[in-house]
DNA sequence: ATATATTAGTTACTTTATGTAACCTATTGT
DNA sequence: ACAATAGGTTACATAAAGTAACTAATATAT
């Protein structure tokens, strides 16, 4: 049975974007470069996942990976033209979702 | 820890589509309503997955079902207005791949 | 020299999601 | 009554994701 009867160029890149947190990896690297340790905090990604991920994104050209040998240690992650590149279709998803997704209550400080 | 640094709105439209086969689905319906085992066929997914993607894209009114009781019966599957809505970020998905995404090798039939 | 602090991960283990295939239900034509 | 068809559901196996403790490398403090 042939399951590609979608355009497999296509269907590759929705199976990039598909995957969870890669998404939102692109789109907090799309305001810039950033640390390991700063990804986690922001996206709520725990270590293992956000290796395994980076690295991926890394073999698909999406993101490069440097190194700054000062102290403590420094690596930095960063889009690729590829990566940045996507910076459209994340435009599009954040304007989408600012008309058509509601906005959930607050649960930590109420804002009156 | 606070895990929404991210606009929440954008956060869950990225958590809609990072869902596996819910960015295909729409993508399907886009080109018009259709039938449960046409979505099967087309997209290669399984009847239990399927069954449950699109319960949960009518429970986000992304997707409507629609009953014809004919013989055999006959469903559809059509996008809401706030399905269609997702047309131009689909839009963007299928262009960034035109350009970035290298075609795959032919494995069927080579196309010499 | 040893202890401590910091970043960037990795490992081992549990829980959840997905894949697969057989089965069920309702309707109608024979 | 029996088979055929569409649209699912169930039960079970495999793969992916979540969690928390641990490790490596380097530099500063004692």
């Amino acid at each position: 049975m042939d399951t590609s009867v979608i355009c497999p160029r296509f269907e590759s890149a929705i199976s990039i974007l598909s995957q969870r947190w890669t998404g939102l990896i692109i789109y907090q690297l799309l305001s810039g470069p950033k640390r390991f340790s700063k990804l986690t905090e922001v996206i709520g990604i725990s270590g293992r996942l956000l290796s395994e991920r980076l690295k991926n994104l890394e073999a698909q050209g999406l993101v490069s990976r440097t190194v700054y040998p000062e102290t403590p240690v420094r690596i930095e992650y960063e889009l690729t033209e590829k990566g940045k590149s996507l910076k459209p279709v994340m435009d599009e998803i954040q304007s989408w979702s600012q008309e058509w997704i509601e906005a959930p209550p607050e649960t930590t400080a109420e804002t009156k």
